[in-house]
DNA sequence: AGTCTTACTGAGAATAGTTATCAATAGACT
DNA sequence: AGTCTATTGATAACTATTCTCAGTAAGACT
């Protein structure tokens, strides 16, 4: 129930395989995990471990390189952000996993507000709606 | 990568385990998870299988008796409809974990309206701020 | 109340996704 | 080139959940 965070500042060396992974990233808009990119370097004859590919995917992901959402089915999936401005939140169909990107000034403006009211500093925050899609709802 | 559902219309029994766990959630406004729910029966003396807990909630999930959600962590958390207004968040201190609960009427209009506008129905959502709070700041 | 049908239960095995372990490797700095 | 240490890979361990199957008990029907 609790979520360890590692505070220690680390340098990130650029290794072969963190490249590799970042370009299966880079091109697609899609939401991969961590097996899927697994399987996506195989094929590439790219021979990197499945450890290093989740706890790569994990650090990018605590270093705001990439988004990470929880899939109705309980992976979880990267997907490599093109507009860095802004952060944003993810609309998300627990059925077929279509996701559609939001922005929220209103979140981003009340989060603050209620941090600074509890005297909480370097504020981040993580937002997901779920719901059923239009599609979806129609097939049901 | 698919959602197996069983439409086979069956007689639902009213047993004292069944009973027992639809207590434990009425008995709060809380997400709970499968695993919550058998520590909080033990705790009362009931014994119930913990497949029996994990088999119920699931088909309490698929009749719509409850909410079922997944959370960041990974687990499938689920709480009794209806009382909507006992939803919150968390402000939580990513150096100590102490964690504040905070009301968020904003957050749950405007998910709403997000989702809505997208053709998003049985709307839910996750939202956690997190930041480093007083006390580990001034240690700091 | 007795009996019958079958949904339900519990204990443990099986599975899926992920994280931890640890010796070996290889960036990056002098 | 040599040193330091982040990173890697193979695999064991872990967590959350589902499956299996023999035994149990609702609930319907005498």
């Amino acid at each position: 129930m609790s979520v360890k965070v590692d505070l220690t500042m680390v340098k990130t060396r650029s290794t072969q395989q963190r490249v590799a992974i970042l370009q299966i990233l880079e091109g697609t808009d899609e939401f991969r995990s961590a097996q899927e990119i697994h399987k996506l370097l195989e094929q590439k004859k790219l021979k990197v471990g499945l450890a290093t590919v989740y706890r790569t995917l994990q650090k990018m992901a605590v270093q705001e390189d990439i988004d990470a959402i929880r899939s109705a089915h309980g992976e979880i999936i990267y997907r490599k952000c093109g507009q860095k401005e802004g952060h944003h939140h993810h609309l998300i169909c627990r059925q077929c996993g279509i996701t559609i990107t939001v922005d929220g000034p209103t979140i981003e403006n009340w989060t603050e507000k209620i941090a600074k009211e509890n005297g909480f500093r370097e504020v981040s925050h993580t937002l997901d709606i779920f719901g059923i899609c239009k599609n979806c709802y129609r097939k049901a």
